[in-house]
DNA sequence: ATGAATCTGTCACTGAATCGTCACACGGTT
DNA sequence: AACCGTGTGACGATTCAGTGACAGATTCAT
């Protein structure tokens, strides 16, 4: 059973080559130049996932995105949007769009596919992670992205917090450096292994106390510890 | 049940290094020199997987691939490239031509092997290995990388553990010293099959009382009983 | 736009833990 | 007794993680 895909662009070359790439990776492909004709097909299909370009004619991916989240039939699917600024992210990905994830032009084919195959696979299986998390004075609260200490906050940096949680997620559990890096940074990135003890090292400094729950085990990789 | 690989180059040294380290390492192996070649034995063995070097005389690892991915006997067929020049990289892991990895020459057999093992294990979803083994009083506990004796944890090093887990997992079963090496040190071992009695010795002491489990037999090899 | 401040990834260095090897001791086999 | 394979103690060599420093990137305020 393949899983269909919605690809949203005015530009016909975008549309043949993620169309192209798409397929060749086993997907059902379809696609739509303009707003209105990308909202009957979201409707009459349901895709699995919709790719949706921010800068389109008359109704821009904004208004799409909205639009397609008022419609009960396709308020759940998720949507990557393509976008060319930086300065659009927050709000693609802010409560007020809520699209699952972007990618900025231009983007490798590669790129592309992996973040489709990770919000398919995430979107397959409906189990929610747990948005709080505690571990005696330490808190992890996920939506509003701040950690706490005894109820203080901790000032942490974007890498560091998603680096705390995923190791908090999977507590007990020891985590490679490579894992790490999957996990926390997103896609295969070309970074070194390093890194990760870099970030852990401020990670430990700014948690103070806390630094307990982290672990290192040597030759493996780290482990938080409750 | 060996997996059986196709190695595509036309430099002799080249497959010959190759493939001695791959039935080294277990596996079946073929090779051809030239594209024709390539199609056809691919085509007539379907093997687990393909290596295959860019520069080629004649048809082009680029063309091989793309020919490989229309048929439908290999379309599926994972497929490692060899490539001078990181240029290529991107053009030979996107989708346009979807080779699942890549080597820059010149490569280590040691890198070779662990890529080969990364996209068989991922092709090839095997029964997951348990999590927890335990074996009356002892416990060993694979995620949180811990070994435990009658609910204390015991402290070893990443190679220990790991000796005493293949050990185990193999409960009942003579593992000799070369058997050990490959899959406790991981490839290329030109190590010291005496090593392993290091090893043993240290995690025996180790883990003390526990080493009842750890049999020596002699002129063969060491075996876990249960 | 511009510059300051922050964040990030990399590197080199260091001390310590770990590893691999050797030489020798021991104990069963021939 | 001689021999072979294994256990044992010791010792450099190597690896590994923590650390400080630094430059490029990014963000933010002006």
């Amino acid at each position: 059973m393949k899983q269909r895909i919605l690809v949203v662009d005015d530009e016909p070359e975008i549309i043949e080559l993620v169309e192209f790439n798409l397929k060749q990776a086993g997907y059902a492909v379809n696609s739509a130049a303009d707003g209105a004709d990308a909202l009957k097909k979201a409707r009459s299909q349901t895709p699995s996932l919709i790719i949706l370009d921010v800068m389109l004619p008359e109704m821009d991916g904004f208004e799409i995105c909205k639009t397609l989240r008022l419609d009960a039939a396709t308020a759940k699917v998720p949507i990557i949007m393509l976008t060319a600024k930086a300065a659009e992210i927050d709000r693609v990905l802010g409560l007020e769009l809520g699209a699952d994830d972007y990618l900025t032009k231009p983007f490798s084919p590669r790129e592309l596919l992996l973040r489709v195959k990770k919000i398919l696979a995430r979107s397959q299986p409906t189990e929610k992670p747990k948005e709080q998390l505690r571990f005696g004075d330490l808190q992890i609260d996920l939506p509003r992205h701040i950690a706490s200490w005894k109820g203080k906050p901790i000032e942490l940096t974007a890498t560091e917090f998603k680096l705390l949680t995923v190791l908090a997620q999977r507590a007990g559990r020891v985590q490679s450096r490579d894992q790490l890096l999957r996990d926390v940074w997103e896609y295969d990135s070309m970074i070194d292994t390093r890194t990760v003890d870099t970030h852990m090292r401020r990670l430990r400094e700014k948690i103070g106390a806390a630094a307990k729950h982290l672990d290192t085990v040597r030759g493996v990789g780290y482990r938080f510890v409750e």
